[in-house]
Formats: structure tokens, sequence, C-alpha cells
RNA sequence: CGCGGAGUGGAGCAGCUUGGUAGCUCGUCGGGCUCAUAACCCGAAGGUCGCUGGUUCAAAUCCAGCCUCCGCAA
């Protein structure tokens, strides 16, 4: 079968090579422009564009899915079936209806549930206990098409943003890898989605900060979405700190919510317990340790 | 040339403005106290102050260049 491949994210690349590894025909990868990224804007392809030209699979950036130039190249390779996954852009319906078996997407979430853009972060940010997958055909609306296939895994109390993302990407890659195939012959089921549905918008400044008024799980739960990257911060006074990684510490507490409980351990003070910060990032600064951060910065408050 | 922070014993920081004795918290090691301890007390070891050059009687500190790490923004 003659697929064209469309995303930009890590976790499409992961979807990418489980498709190369199928018997199928991959006849070109799209994804995003090269964008300036990091210090002095240095000019950087995206993760899917990087591992295509390492393979020296043809790669197309168009700026805009709704010119003539872009249709064109979807004529020319006449692709029976397009992926899509993590690509960034909606698929205007001009695109949408030219592959004869259509366009199916790998999302990150149990769909109807955690639509949108960033499921794996609201998944965490919501303390769910459990999350997935889910392939689907592709409609005009923002993640609502007809389900094909999904798989379920149990999201660990260690778990953070980092470990669920790689594990469902790859879950994404296999469960893709199923739907393609059966896509292939002629049996892939179709259910449309039912029950209750959420949004899960493009993560913001305001959804990665803390506030220690929130209940520990609150607070645990926007730790692990945004652990590694891009970290979910307070404030020791004007200095923005990332805490990484946190644990909820046992017992009762008391103190106004922010306040330093431990001077040597770096246990703070949440609406309804404590947490014990374990691994946190002051601005300008390394990752390191609650207890270094304690020896160097004698913190007595957070907000 | 997008904006900004930082490099000081093993860890995290202060000192730099106003050059002149290497400081703090923690850790490590030894000793003490204690039924006991991650608690407390006493003591010790451990540093070419990122690199190179300059200014100076004298540079962690001032000047120039370089290397490395990081935050923001996108």
């Amino acid at each position: 079968m003659k697929i064209l491949f469309m995303g930009t994210s890590e976790f499409a690349v992961a979807s990418l090579k489980a498709l190369l590894e199928t018997g199928h025909e991959l006849c070109g990868v799209v994804t995003q422009p090269d964008q300036p990224k990091g210090r002095g804007y240095v000019m950087t392809p995206t993760p899917v564009k990087a591992f295509a030209q390492s393979l020296s699979l043809p790669v197309f950036t168009p700026a805009s899915l709704r010119d003539g130039s872009f249709l064109s190249v979807l004529e020319r390779f006449a692709p029976e079936l397009v992926v899509v996954v993590a690509y960034g852009k909606i698929l205007p319906a001009s695109v949408l209806s030219v592959p004869p078996l259509g366009c199916v997407n790998v999302h990150g979430s149990l769909l109807p549930k955690y639509r949108g853009a960033a499921p794996i972060h609201h998944a965490l940010l919501a303390g769910e206990e459990k999350t997935g997958v889910t392939t689907m055909y592709m409609d005009e609306g923002l993640d609502t098409g007809d389900m094909i296939f999904q798989a379920e895994t149990v999201i660990a109390l260690d778990d953070n943003f980092g470990t669920l993302h790689d594990r469902l990407a790859q879950l994404g890659g296999e469960l893709l890898v199923k739907t393609v195939d059966c896509i292939a012959a002629k049996n892939a089921p179709r259910i449309p989605q039912t029950g209750p549905s959420c949004y899960a918008g493009m993560v913001d400044r305001q959804l990665r900060r803390i506030h220690f008024s929130e209940t520990t799980g609150q607070t645990f739960g926007r730790i692990r979405a945004f652990s590694p990257a891009p970290g979910a911060y307070c404030l020791l006074g004007d200095k923005m700190i990332k805490v990484l990684a946190s644990r909820p510490e046992e017992g009762s507490f008391t103190g106004e919510p922010g306040t330093v409980l431990d001077e040597k351990h770096l246990i703070v003070r949440t609406g309804d317990g404590a947490l014990r910060l374990t691994m946190v990032q002051p601005e300008g600064k390394k990752p390191m340790s609650g207890e270094s951060f304690c020896a160097g910065y004698r913190p007595k408050r957070l907000v």
C-alpha cells in the first residue's frame, strides 16, 4: 500500500519508524518547515525531518496545506492512504478527500477524552490512572473522527511526561502498524466516538505554574506533566525555580502553603499536605537535588 | 549578531561594586554524648577561585579574549 506520512514531533518519529518496518511503500514524508530554535535562533529541522533525512526519504515542508503547490505534490504521489501523527496543522477537506483509503491519525489518548494538542500532559495533570493511544479516520473536526483501534497503558506513580510520552509513542507505532495492515486487508473497524469528551489545549506558561495552595495531588500531577521538560515552576523571591521531580509526604502538617517545612530536605506545605521536591532547577542553573538546593539557597518559602 | 544568568574544596552557595588572611550550609573522616539515631556537641582533612593574557607592589575581585553550562523567548 502506498502511504504518505505527515508528522512533526518526536512522538511522530516512533510511528514513522514502525511504518518503515512494514512492507508498505512510503512515498514521502511531510513535516513542518524548519523553525528558529534555542539560543541564537538557530534554524532547526523538526525531529521527523531530521530522521527522514538521515534515511534519505523525500521530505516536504509546505508552509500551507491549502495552496496549490502542496495539492499538486499530493496528486503527483497519489498515496492510497495518508498517515498523520502529531503534525501540528489541521488538514483541510481538500486534502482529506484525496487519498482513496482516507487519512488516519495516531492520537495520544483514549478518545474521546483529551482531544487536541497536548493529550499526554493533560492526562497527567488530571491525575488519570490510565491512558493510551487511539488510531482513527480523520474528519474535519479536531480529533473527532471514527476510531479504529485503541491500546491502553496504566500510568504508574513514577511516570512523568517523558516516560509516558515514550511509552505511548511506542504503543502508537505498534497500533499504527496494526491499523494500516487492517486497512490494507479491508477489515478495519470504524467506531464512532461516544461518551464524555474533553479537550487538551496547548501547553502555555500559565499551565506550568505551581500553586502550592492546590492539593498535593494536583501539584504532584503538574510536576509530572511537565517533567523532564519544560518543567513546572514556582518562585523563590523573583527567581524561577523549576520542579522536575517530587514525592508526596505522609502525615499531617501545619503552615501556610509554600512554607518550607524541613530546612534540610525540600519539603513544602501544600493546600492539603506536603510535597517533597526531590529535583529542582533554579533559573540559569543545572538541575539539582532538593537537598543541594536547600544547602545553597536556604529557602524559607516558595510561591 | 534575539534577551539574560552562571563557572569558588565532594554538592549547593557567599565574597567581586570599594583589589590586600578562602567564608557559609551540607557531605566526608576522627572523637564525644545517648538505650539509640538521619538528632546534638567537639575536631580534622579537602580549593592552581573555568582557561589565557593584561593592569598592579598585590587579582577570586579590575580589563580583554576564549571555553563550558543553563534560563527566557520563539
